[in-house]
DNA sequence: GTTTATGCAAATTCTTTGCAATACT
DNA sequence: AGTATTGCAAAGAATTTGCATAAAC
C-alpha cells in the first residue's frame, strides 16, 4: 500500500527530503484529495508554506492532481499518470462534512471539444452528501 | 433576448430592487458565469457586499448556477431550471484569459451514484486555452 | 412603523512572497 | 562554497460580517 514514495518522488524529479516525503506520504494515505487546510492541520510540524511550495512543485512535477470544488482546490497524489492531467475518475464533494471524495467507478468522460479549444484537463465534481453524513441524520 | 428580469426574480422569490436588478441583467448579458470579482468591476456603483449578498440569496432562491474551477467561483444566471441545482452544460475554464466559457454543446453526463450518495449538483469543467487566446499566441 | 436592503468599514480566512537561517551536495 | 529548502513573519487577495443609515412596504 505504502509503495517507495521516495523512488516515486525522484521519479518526477522532485528531491525527496523529510517534509516532502511526509506530505506525499499524507496524501498517498489519506484515498481522498486534501485541501491545503487539511494538510496544514495533519502536518503540525510542517509551516503552511513549506505545504504550499511542495504542493506547487508536485503540481508542476505532476506528482499531484487538482480537484476545484466550491471550498477551494484539493490536492490528489497521482499513481498511475505522470504525462497528463487529466483525472480518471469523478470526484464527490460533500457539504456536510466538507471531505471531497473519489468516486472510483465513475469515470470522467472523453470530452470532444469545439474547434480552437485547447484542454489541459477536465474536472467533474458532484456536490452533495456522502453515506456517512447521510446515516447521521 | 432581455426578458422581464423584474418578473424573473419575483418568480423566484426575489424582492427585484434596482440592484438586484443591475446585477442579474449584468449575469443575464454577459453570456456566460461571472466572478464576483468581474461583477465588482462591471458594476462599480454596487457595493462588493452588496453583490455578495445578492449573489448568495440568488443562489439560495435557484436563479443562479454556480461553476466552480481553480479561480474561484462563478455565477451563472438559470433560465429553465428552477427545480434542481445542476447545469445542463459543461463549462471551459481559460488560463490565458481567465474567463469561464459555456461549452452549450457538451451536456454534463447523468451520473449513476453508487448507494448512499446523495446528488445536489454536478460541475463538469474543462481547463485549457479558448480559442481566442491560442489565436494571440 | 416595521421590515428589508444598502454602504461603509472592518474582521476573517486563505494564499502567496521576502528574507534570513539551515541543511544538503 | 554554493545551491536548495525551510520557517517565520508579513503582504495580498477574496470572502464575509456588524452596524448604522436609507428605502420599501
Amino acid at each position: 500500500m505504502t509503495p517507495d514514495l521516495e523512488k516515486l518522488l525522484s521519479d518526477h524529479g522532485i528531491r525527496p527530503t523529510a517534509n516532502r516525503l511526509m506530505i506525499a506520504s499524507a496524501l498517498a494515505g489519506a484515498g481522498r484529495p486534501l485541501s491545503m487546510t487539511e494538510l496544514e492541520t495533519m502536518l503540525e510540524t510542517i509551516d503552511k508554506s513549506g505545504i504550499f511550495r511542495a504542493l506547487t512543485l508536485f503540481r508542476e512535477k505532476r506528482l499531484v492532481h487538482t480537484i476545484e470544488n466550491s471550498e477551494g482546490i484539493r490536492y490528489e497524489i497521482c499513481h498511475s499518470c505522470s504525462d497528463h492531467d487529466d483525472d480518471i475518475h469523478a470526484h464527490f464533494y460533500c457539504t456536510e462534512c466538507g471531505r471531497t471524495l473519489c468516486l472510483e467507478k465513475i469515470p470522467v468522460p472523453d470530452i470532444d471539444l469545439p474547434q480552437g479549444f485547447k484542454k489541459s484537463s477536465v474536472n467533474l465534481v458532484v456536490t452533495g452528501i456522502c453515506p456517512q453524513c447521510s446515516h447521521e441524520k
